[in-house]
RNA sequence: GGUGAGGUGGCUGAGUGGUCGAAAGCAGCGCUUUGCUAAAGCGCCGUAGUCCAAAAGGCUACCGAGGGUUCGAAUCCCUCCCUCACCGCCA
């Protein structure tokens, strides 16, 4: 969410930088500042009704004390009873509305974010590796197959599609990289794991953003008042909902195992092939809550962390940065990780790293006290450190052998508990 | 799920209809003094919104949340949420 008060007072500088964005409406910008200007007007005619009617209600009270007659000053606060009623109603009504649309208005890219349209327009920043040469490669789905790690059938047997189950040494293997994953990011990059819950209440995802502007993305049960995550983000970035934790403890920094879930709305068709675009799929995320002034350097550190889960794998990827057109709806400065697959002969995404600056922890209230004593908002950043599915794709595809086995990164040995998958 | 108790400022904790935004203590900040791994005295010390060109200042709202009663609600009534205790059920 964006400062009503910058929106205010800079309202050009905010349309202009929202206009290079995909969904950057700068109407709603004029929209809200026409709402806000009615909203303090009410308010101000509501509060100086209010302050009269306190101060007839204390002179009520002292002439009551006195036995003296005071039907005439009761007579007097009761007849702005309708009109304060009526204020209320309209500040109130003026209040959701303008709330609302600040609720979907997008955040503000950094100003060095590059300027662009779409994917294509994502300027490479690094990679590491280089493509395995594999002849005849073969996707993850025929691999994971005639190896039994998944039963893509039964998944879609029990639960439609878009639903995987993994078997046997599948399902070993999942289990494996997610304790590799939490361990190289508690032991070796200092943050705390987390095991949040999987249904949060619908105002934590008001908090990330997911909501109001995405419920058809999500899944909803209880009728609506609590959601499967989509992502660790959610609970974990709404631990310190409301609080104004003390800078000291920054950079708070998180590592959550959950599953996602996804309702994936409108991608029907794309990318999902196997295990690459599921309803459900595991991840490990990487949350920081810090001061505004570090946040650009701990997005670069954040980003890192994740890379070094590829790294230690020997996988190849490539580091891009989301353009303005390209960005998530609260980012403020994103940069992707993609990692390599041989069979589908592409890159695919298995890490969002992005700083959000002030956007989410406006909407949740999340404050730290500031050293000269003031109550500021925090940044908020998050990662994939990474997504399990796809780096399962990447493992299975990189790693496979010409007599259908599959050899594992030594990194993932002993959690797997041998050194390759074999029939 | 049932019964009971309770939710007040960073913390502890008073306050049952009218100068209560809220006593007191602790913590924090500032000053003074003595001095040295601290003590004492004094003062300051909630959040948000809004008004004014701005500062100073004013006003409004907030005592778990939402309604209600009243000229006036932390205080009375209703609903809900949460915490604790015990019971029931149960992985």
């Amino acid at each position: 969410m964006l400062d009503i008060r910058f929106l205010r007072e800079q309202p050009d500088i905010a349309k202009s930088r929202l206009a290079t964005r995909a969904d950057g409406h700068s109407e709603t910008i004029d929209a809200i500042l026409a709402i806000d200007v009615r909203r303090r007007a009410a308010e101000t005619r509501l509060q100086t009704l209010q302050g009269e009617r306190n101060r007839l209600s204390k002179e009520i009270g002292k002439l009551r004390s006195q036995k003296q007659d005071t039907a005439a000053l009761e007579e007097e606060v009761k007849s702005h009873a309708a009109t304060m009623q009526e204020l209320t109603l309209e500040t109130d009504a003026l209040t959701k509305e303008q709330t609302d649309l600040l609720l979907i208005l997008p955040n503000l890219p950094q100003a060095e974010v590059p300027v662009g349209r779409e994917a294509a327009d994502n300027p490479l920043v690094r990679e590491f590796g280089e493509k395995p040469v594999i002849e005849n490669a073969r996707d993850h789905v025929a691999i994971a197959e005639s190896l039994g790690l998944i039963d893509p059938d039964r998944g879609a047997k029990i639960s439609g599609s878009g639903f995987a189950v993994y078997t046997g040494a599948g399902a070993r293997l999942e289990r494996a990289i997610l304790n590799f994953l939490l361990d190289l990011h508690t032991r070796e990059h200092g943050y705390t794991e987390v095991s949040p819950p999987f249904l949060v209440k619908r105002e934590c995802m008001v908090g990330t953003g997911q909501l109001p502007k995405f419920e058809e993305d999500m899944y909803g049960v209880d009728g609506g008042g609590l959601f499967l995550v989509p992502t660790a983000e959610v609970p974990v970035t709404n631990l310190h909902r409301e609080e104004i934790v003390s800078s000291s403890q920054f950079p708070i920094k998180y590592a959550a195992y959950t599953p996602c879930f996804r309702r994936e709305a409108g991608s029907a068709g794309r990318e999902t092939r196997g295990l690459i675009r599921m309803h459900q799929f595991d991840k490990v995320e990487l949350v920081k809550i810090c001061a505004p002034e570090d946040s650009r350097a701990e997005l670069e550190s954040l980003t890192q962390n994740a890379e070094r889960v590829l790294h230690i794998l020997g996988l190849h990827y490539r580091v891009i940065e989301l353009c303005t057109g390209d960005m998530g709806f609260g980012a403020a400065k994103t940069y992707d990780i993609e990692v390599w697959a041989a069979g589908q002969n592409a890159y695919l995404e298995v890490s969002s790293c992005t700083n959000f600056e002030d956007f989410q922890s406006r909407r949740m209230n999340l404050r730290y006290k500031a050293e000269d004593g003031k109550n500021r908002f925090c940044h908020t950043l998050n990662g994939s450190g990474t997504a399990l599915a796809r780096l399962y794709v990447a493992i299975l595809e990189s790693g496979q052998q010409p007599d259908g086995s599959v050899n594992l990164p030594p990194a993932l040995h002993s959690y797997f508990g041998a050194e390759k998958i074999s029939k």
